[in-house]
Parts: C-alpha cells; structure tokens; sequence
DNA sequence: CGGACAAGCTGA
DNA sequence: CAGCTTGTCCGG
C-alpha cells in the first residue's frame, strides 16, 4: 500500500502525519497534491509533502479526498527552504504557493511565438545580455529610475529555452509588463493555472516568486530594492530572495534591476553598474532647499518652494509629505539642529529622561549637540492643514489623495498625499517632498536606503534630466549634505551605498551579520534558549545576532519554541 | 488548529 | 458537587 506524507493546513501544528492513497487514486496524488484528511476526527486540508513514505507500524488512514493541483516538488523544497530561511511556519508559504481554487486540469500552452532573442542594442540591452550567461548568484543591474526595463525583460525571454519568471513589484505594474508583452507576442502568464501548464514567461508580484512553473530558464526581479518584494505578515519573506534561490537551484542566471539597491544586495550580488553617462540622465533633476534657518514652528512652505510650484506649466505638481509611522523628529527649541544619533546619524526620541535611538540603541543627555541647550521642540506637522495652506498659497484647486489604493486619483493639477501618491500618479512636472528629514532620519535600519529609493520614484514621474520634458524633484530638508541627497543629486548612488557599507561594518549590523526580532510573551525565554547574542529592544522585543544566515537560521530552527507565543522576524528593518 | 478531558473555581 | 472556565495534550 502507497503510503504519503501530509502536512496539514494548520499553521500551529507544523507536522506532517502519514496516509494511505486509496485504490485507484494513485494517478491523482504526488507531492504538492492538495488533499483532504481525517486527522483527530475532524477533516482538514492539506498537501502531500512527501511520497512513498515508509508504512510506520503504526496504522494510517486513508486520504479522505484529493483537492485539487498543489505546488510542484521542486516549489514544496523551495517553500521548505524559505520556511527555514525566515523562521516561519511552512503552511504560510505552501498556501502562498497553492492556487487560490482547487484545480483538476490545466489549460493548454500557447504558441510560441515572438520569442526570438532581439538585438542587444543599447547599453541596457547589452549588459542584460551579458548578465544573462552569468549562473550562481544573482547578477544586480544598477540602471538610473527613469529607464525603461522592458530591453531586460525580453533579453532574458529570448535568452532562454526554459520558462521565465519576470517578477514586479505590484498587480499594476505586472498588468501593464503582461500586456507589452502580449503586443509582441510573447504570451505571459495570468494565473496559476496557466504558470502550471507550461507558458513560457510567468510575470508577478510577490507571490508568483512560488509560481507552479517547471525549472526555470531565468528569472527577473525589477526594482528588486521594493520593499513589496518583503512579505509584511509572517514568514516575512523576501520574494526577491526566493527568486534567486529558486534560479540557483535550476541553474539559470538571475537578474535584479534597480536604480536604489540595498547594500546587502550589492554585497551579495554581482554588481554591473550602467555607465556615468547614462546613470546621470536618468537620475531626475534635485532641487534641494535648505531648511536649516526656518523656525521650526512656521509652515511646511519655503519661499523657495511656492516659486517652484507657481512657475509649474501644464504638468503636475505634486507634495509629498510622510504620515507614516509615529516618526517624531526633535529639534533644539533654540537653534533649531535636528537631535540625531552620534553612532549612525538616524533620530533620537526622549526616553525617561534620556534621548535615545531608535535604530542603534545609543543613548545621550537631553541637551542639543550643536548648541548645548535643552528645551527641545516636536515636530510634528499639521496634516490637515497642508492641503488648505498649499490651496491658498497657490490659488488653486489642491486635492489631497488618500483612501485605497484603488480610488481615482483627483483631477486638479496640484495634489497632495503621502508617498503612496507616488505609486497611484504615472506623470508629474513636479515632485516636492516636503519634510525629507522624515525619511531620512526615520528609526529603521533602511532608513536611507529607503529615502533614495523614494527620490528614484519620484524620478520616474518627472523623467530623467537629459530627456525632453524633465520635470524636477524638490526636496525640503535641514539636512542638506546628507549622503543621501548628495548621491541623488549626482545620479550616482554608489557613493551612498559606500557610506552606508562602512556604517554598516562599523556597527556590526547587515550584511556584516545576520539578525532576527523576537517579538511576544515568549521571547526572552527563547532569546535564552537560542544561547546566541542579542539584546532587548524594550519590554517583549529581543533582537539577535548571528555571523550569517546559515548560523542564524539553523539556531532558530533547532531551538525548541516555548510555550508562549514568540514571533520571528529574520532581517528586520525597523529597529 | 480545535476537540477531549482534567483540574480549578464558584455558589448553593 | 453541578456547571462553568482555563489549561494541557494530541492528532497518522
């Protein structure tokens, strides 16, 4: 009798039970089947992980139903490799790889056609080329904001016999990549279904890094720095590391894009970097206003600031202002110096008495760095009142765009929004941020990673400096000098990624160690059962550090979960 | 996870 | 001590 192993779909349970396969079924049932059982006397979904399993002598039941297709093996020891990489439960990622409805039959592939590899002609193209013989880790493309990927994209398409999996950072973008594509003839993918049966290029978000296809020809990741490509609920997962895990498994080169990489990528990627030339055209023109002198208690507008937004033509104008998170930042109430860490330059907020930061843990006396006083000013802007203020300052219509993702962007000229502005408006003349220093000194470990990365997208909405057209980013800031601005405003990111690496180094943080937040009641007792360095971040966070992820993930594996809840966060960003 | 069963608490 | 809550164990 065929016996199959079967891993329930109970995240809490994480074991897998044996199961006979009933006469007759044998055909319906290999690894990644989704199947129903009978365990404890209830019926529960689940997926075969394992076939042919040695009867136990202890008695197995039958299998109660087959479901429906489940990820194909090769996806299932992904999936298991990325439970053991974050720390998480293997249900989480199998249910991401599964199809949403149960599926008996797959559709029939299309015709190949438009397939043929194109001419490498530009510099993009040509580089694409020549990262595509390249097979082991992944090669990272350093190509300005305001380029068009599609020259990658149909490189590694026609590079390749084997399916290709072209990842994106959203739906929309992967909508917009699919059709492109299907108007040269190369069918994309638009479901699991169609993935599973054989089309030769699957393009996605997040979840399409688990897509059904069969062994990889090559893989794509644009914008790979996205922080979408990081899964927000547990197992945080990194889509763009599971694609590069699956390519080195199949043996087919894999490609990242990016115009703002994170230093870990450019330590753990072969690094092709697009000439001076072009990297400077692409990057957008940067105005950046120095706040420095502006009481910290007058508005959000400089002078400066509403000429720009008065001689903006027909285009639009859009002011981006951060909400995100609780960031307070703190200023001297006396010369109005921004109160930020000595060890690594992010901000510091008060605690009992003292100020402290929230990204390296370093502590210091209430007292202004620049000056020596100790009446310090929060500041904090008036959300609501940025629409009005910019309306009557400009004399126009502003709509302010918020709500879901979704909503119609209004149709005035002038807009005002969060970041997510950035990813709902395809065009403007104008981007201004108007407190920078919020992203730049935001308490997270990516921090300035992340500030670049915004300029870079507001880049694309005003178009590179050389082409025809450009529209300009303005930046609001009482840091004018910092690295960040600096490297934008040189279209040269590396010069940021080599202050950042040497802080990085300095402080013993990624891609220098492998490090992991233990959240919940359970965490000090696990934090001391993993017998590894750490520290408490405040009253149930633990932090722990490793030399490298093979130290840090075999630790959390081995280690026995106690009783009481503990969540793991394998490279955490928010500190 | 969720059912089974045991131990603990409460009130008459 | 019935009736209820809370804790612990376990599944093929």
């Amino acid at each position: 009798m065929r016996v199959v192993r079967v891993l329930p779909d109970l995240a809490a349970l994480g074991r897998p039970f044996d199961y006979e396969v009933p006469a007759g079924w044998e055909a319906d049932v290999g690894v990644g089947t989704r199947v129903r059982i009978s365990l404890n006397g209830r019926r529960v979904g689940g997926w075969v992980v394992e076939d042919d399993v040695d009867p136990t002598e202890r008695e197995t039941k039958p299998l109660a139903k087959v479901t429906g297709m489940g990820p194909p093996a090769p996806v299932i020891a992904l999936a298991e490799w990325a439970a053991w990489r974050w720390a998480g439960p293997l249900t989480a990622l199998l249910t991401v790889a599964s199809p949403e409805r149960a599926i008996k039959g797959l559709p029939r592939p299309p015709q190949r056609t438009g397939l043929a590899r194109p001419a490498a002609g530009d510099e993009i193209g040509l580089h694409a080329s020549a990262a595509l013989a390249d097979v082991g880790r992944p090669t990272l493309l350093r190509i300005p904001p305001a380029t068009d990927l599609i020259a990658v994209v149909e490189q590694a398409i026609g590079g390749t016999a084997g399916p290709v999996l072209v990842l994106v950072p959203n739906v929309g973008w992967a909508d917009r990549l699919r059709a492109r594509l299907q108007r040269r003839g190369i069918p994309a993918a638009t479901s699991w279904a169609e993935a599973a049966a054989g089309w030769p290029v699957v393009v996605g978000s997040r979840g399409a890094a688990f897509s059904p296809m069969g062994r990889l020809g090559a893989a794509v990741v644009l914008d790979a720095h996205d922080e979408s490509y990081r899964e927000e609920r547990s197992p945080h997962f990194d889509a763009s590391l599971v694609v590069a895990e699956r390519a080195a498994r199949d043996g087919a080169p894999c490609l990242f894009t990016s115009a703002t990489p994170t230093v870990v990528q450019v330590t753990n990627c072969r690094v092709v970097e697009s000439s001076r030339d072009l990297g400077r055209s692409g990057w957008p023109m940067l105005h950046v206003i120095d706040r420095r002198g502006a009481d910290p208690r007058t508005g959000l507008y400089s002078e400066d600031l509403v000429r720009v937004a008065r001689g903006v033509g027909r285009g639009r104008f859009i002011a981006v202002l951060n909400r995100r998170g609780r960031g307070r930042l703190l200023a001297c109430a006396s010369c109005g110096e921004l109160v930020r860490c000595e060890r690594c330059g992010r901000s510091m907020s008060e605690h009992e008495g003292r100020l402290r930061c929230g990204a390296c843990a370093a502590e210091r006396p209430v007292v202004c760095a620049a000056c020596g006083h100790t009446r310090l000013k929060v500041l904090r802007v008036g959300v609501a009142r940025v629409r009005e203020e910019l309306a009557a300052l400009l004399g126009v219509e502003v709509a302010e765009v918020s709500g879901p993702d979704d909503a119609p962007v209004p149709d005035t000229q002038v807009l005002v929004g969060t970041e997510a502005v950035l990813h709902r408006v395809r065009r403007a003349e104008v981007v201004a941020f108007l407190d920078f220093d919020m992203h730049l000194l935001a308490p997270r470990l990516s921090a300035g990673e992340e500030a670049l990365a915004l300029l870079a997208r507001a880049g694309r909405l005003v178009g590179g400096r050389a082409a025809a057209g450009a529209g300009l980013v303005v930046v609001q800031t009482r840091l004018p000098d910092h690295e960040v601005l600096t490297a934008a405003t040189a279209g040269n990111p590396g010069t940021f990624l080599d202050h950042e690496l040497a802080l990085r180094r300095e402080l013993s943080l990624p891609p220098n160690t492998a490090l992991a937040e233990l959240s919940g009641p359970g965490s000090a007792e696990f934090f001391v059962a993993l017998g590894i360095p750490g520290a408490p971040i405040d009253d149930d966070r633990w932090m722990v550090r490793a030399a490298d992820h093979q130290e840090l993930c075999d630790r959390l594996a081995a280690t026995p979960r106690p009783r009481e809840r503990v969540r793991v966060k394998v490279d955490p960003t928010g500190l």
